[in-house]
This record gives C-alpha cells, sequence and structure tokens, in this order.
DNA sequence: CGTCGGGTTGAGGGTGATCAAAGTTTGTGG
DNA sequence: CCACAAACTTTGATCACCCTCAACCCGACG
C-alpha cells in the first residue's frame, strides 16, 4: 500500500474529498522510515520541520511530570498524523513513541503548507483532523479524571478497537495492541499492579481475552456499556 | 472595547498578523449577547453554526458521564473562543457552560469560513488557537491522571493566572476566579470537600489567599514549583 | 428571620498505591 | 538447544490518599 492511501483513507473518515484533493495528497513528498519499537520519533522541546504519518505499527504521545511520572496522552494507529500539530505549533510540548516497530512517512511542514494553500478542502480535513484528536483527548481527561479503573480500561479497549475497525485494519473485536501492562497503566493514570488485577477483573467478567498483546473482547457491546462509551466524540461521520 | 479587539488581540500572542489582518478581523459581524451566569452557551449533542468569542466573564467546557459526574474539561477567559472547533467538527461532544455572567460575541461560521479563505494568516492563527486548546488539554490529562491532589489545585491557579497575566486582564498574582469550590473539584477530578482541604493546605503554605471569589498568590514561584508548572505548553511566543 | 448555597469539619471506609517477591515469558549468547 | 538474563505478569500484605456521609457554620438574600 502506497504510504499516502493510509492518509486519504484516514480524512475520508470525516471529510469528503473529490480526485483532484487525493491525488494532490497522493503527490506529497513523504520519506519512509523503519523506527524500532520503544524509541522517540520527536521529544518535548524539540523544533520540528516535518510531520509524521504513521503507516505502520503504534505510537503514543506522553508527558512526563517533574516527580518522574509519565503520562500517555494518546494512542495511534496507521492513519495518524500524532504530530500534525507541529505544522503550526513549532516547539513540541510532548513526547511522540513507538510501542511497537512502526513504519512512519515523514512529511516537510513546506510541502503541507503548500498542499493546504492549494487545496481548501484538504486545508479543512487536516485542521479537524487536529480537531478530532482534542476531541479524543478531551475524552481522555473525563477518563482519568472520573471513572473508576474497570471503567476507564473498558473505556480504552473499546476506543482502540473501534478505531481500527473504522480503519479497516482488524475487526473490532479482535487485535494486537503492542502495550505492555505498564503502558496500559501510564495510559490509564494507574500503576501496572492495579491494571493487572483490572484486567483480571474484566477477564473475569467475560469481557476481555488478553494473552500476551492478542486483544479479544467477546462481548463488545457490554464493554461499551461498561465502558461508559459512546462513539460520538470520534467524529467519524462526515456532515456537511 | 470593541468585541473584536480581544480576539486580535488574542491571535497575536502566537500569531504576528499585519494590519489588513486585523481590519480583517475587526469588521467581522459579531452579535454580542449578555449571558447570565451558570447557563448553557451550547450543549453536547448540538450543531453550532456560529462560534462565540468571549468577550467578558468566564464559561468552561465539561462533559458529563454516565454515572453523572462532571468533569470540567476547560476554563476559559475573555479573548477566548471556547467552540471554535465547531467551526469544523459540526456536533458538539461536550457542554460550554458560563461561570459567571458573560458577555459572549456569536460570530456565524459562514463569516468566519470567508475570513480564513481571503485570509492565509488569520487562518493560521485560528488553526493555531485550537491547536492551542488541545496543548491545554494534554496538560489537564497530566494533571488529573499523575498529579496529587495540591499539585493539581497548585497548577491550575498557576494557569489561570498565567493566561489572565498573558491577556492584560490582570496581574498573575490577583484575580477574580468566578468559581465554587464545587466547580474546582469538577475541574480537577476530585471532591468538593477534598478540594476545601486541599485549598487550606496551600493557605497554610502560604501560597493561597481565596475569600470568596478573590484569589491571591503571595508567591507565584513557589506555587508554580508546587504545582509542577511549565508554560511551555501554553505557546505564548511568536515563532517563526 | 428563615432559607439556601457554599464552606468547613469530623469520622469512617474504599479504591488504588506501595512494597515485596515469586512466577512466567522472551530474548540472547554460548 | 540450553543457560541465563531481562522484561513482564501475577500475587500478597499493608498503606494512604481521597471519597462518602453527615453535620454544622456562615453570609447573602428573600
Amino acid at each position: 500500500m502506497r504510504a499516502t492511501e493510509r492518509l486519504v483513507r484516514k480524512l475520508q473518515i470525516s471529510t469528503a474529498l473529490d480526485a483532484e484533493d487525493t491525488k494532490a495528497i497522493e503527490h506529497l513528498p513523504i520519506l519512509t522510515k523503519e523506527i524500532p519499537a520503544h524509541t522517540a520519533v520527536v521529544r518535548e522541546g524539540e523544533r520540528a520541520s516535518q510531520s509524521g504519518l504513521l503507516i505502520d505499527g503504534f505510537v503514543c504521545r506522553s508527558k512526563t511530570t517533574d516527580a518522574g511520572k509519565r503520562q500517555i496522552l494518546s494512542i495511534h494507529i496507521p492513519g495518524d498524523i500524532p504530530d500534525l500539530q507541529s505544522l503550526h505549533l513549532h516547539v513540541m510540548d510532548h513526547d511522540v513513541t513507538t510501542l511497537s516497530r512502526a513504519t512512519v512517512g515523514f512529511i516537510p511542514h513546506e510541502a503541507l503548507r503548500a498542499l493546504t494553500r492549494e487545496r481548501p478542502m484538504v486545508a479543512e480535513a487536516l485542521w479537524r483532523e487536529t480537531l478530532i484528536d482534542a476531541a479524543l483527548f478531551r475524552e481522555w481527561i473525563v477518563n482519568v479524571g472520573r471513572r473508576s479503573a474497570v471503567v476507564r480500561l473498558a473505556h480504552l479497549l473499546a476506543e482502540i478497537g473501534r478505531r481500527l475497525q473504522t480503519m479497516d485494519l482488524t475487526p473490532g473485536d479482535r487485535f494486537e495492541l503492542p502495550m505492555t501492562q505498564l503502558d496500559i497503566a501510564d495510559a490509564l493514570g494507574l500503576t501496572p499492579v492495579h491494571v493487572n488485577r483490572v484486567v483480571q477483573e474484566l477477564r473475569r467478567a467475560g469481557l476481555l481475552e488478553l494473552r500476551k498483546q492478542s486483544v479479544f473482547l467477546p462481548d463488545v457491546p457490554r464493554l461499551k456499556e461498561v465502558g461508559d462509551f459512546d462513539d460520538l466524540y470520534l467524529h467519524e461521520r462526515v456532515t456537511a
């Protein structure tokens, strides 16, 4: 699959693009790179002159407190551009790190800026991507701020399953999730020990099978209920 | 003060605008409205055809879980456009509510869209505003996810003080904050009872004076230390 | 003067943290 | 293919931060 196809697919979830638009996107200069697992793509404080389109694998964004505690801010799947915001926010305020081995296509900001000048609809689509990003952050705030540990985990699993499904990467109930329980803890604002207990609770409830990093969700509807999950915030519909 | 002046001032914190740009902004059609305290401006699920520029007063954005718990996602001060994202995200995924009596200037999306088409630099500035918004959400996630109650409160106060100061609305160490301890609790992911105890802890530490809704921060540098506050994420500098 | 919203205080409880150790899987080099 | 180390998962015991419930106080306002 050509790298930019993933991007076109992603943008078309929420934006109607015409043939000219998609063609322009497909002509973006893009430098594809393989990055090993657990490696920084960009770091807090850096100034970026390109953005990375995730083509394969998983990456996450995170911040670390003075006290040394890490908080994962978002999980990214193929089609996402985790650091798209650096197009207009020149200093990184967080890290972007690979969770698995990943293929990232780097697109120069200059090219993206030119594209947004030429193709207003693409500009709108990219802007919208960053807005959806923000919508996920909002939901994440609610998750860590107001939900119990079990609910948090259920919500996270439901969200990732759903997003993978929407991108046709996997069925929504079965996927590889290259995160250790420590990573999940950092995503949920919990300790790894407690995540382990919560995983077992979901297992006992018949809502989760997790071996190594293979996830199976035997009862997605009930998981969504337990996880207080409503996909409105994913803004997956093209709305005029 | 003309309503749009506030917006120009706000945008110029992070973006260099020329005379043509500011003139275009100042000619935006804007319908100013007084809204009483504790009143919804827009609600989750609604579709907006305009965005509200906050001219005076405070508003917040919030979500409520199935269990009925409210989480405040952000606090907004004059110059902010809390629902700017609705320009490209047509369904609201959260509520916008006044904290105090507020003056809001409603700008039709159509006018904003026309403006972004005519003035690329303004388009960039507005996009950037939504990106800074997202940066605040990220910091908020860290706050509720990984910081203790005292640190959370200190961070919140430092952030609000700083933002008010940057907008020249108040000095950074003394301001009116029209939030009850219940509101603060919903912002920090705590209960009002515990917020009360934490307020007293900061008082005893000589870091906070809070009477009614008047805030005085006797030692901002130390408050920032305690609150693990670094203003990088506010992206207040114009960077080329 | 009574009510109401908000602040304060106290007692007790629970969710999730911490600390520690043992088990299991994965990867690596011999 | 085995030995070993490293990383991750699991379990147990104890602890603390924050929650819950409840009552009381206070000032504002009718």
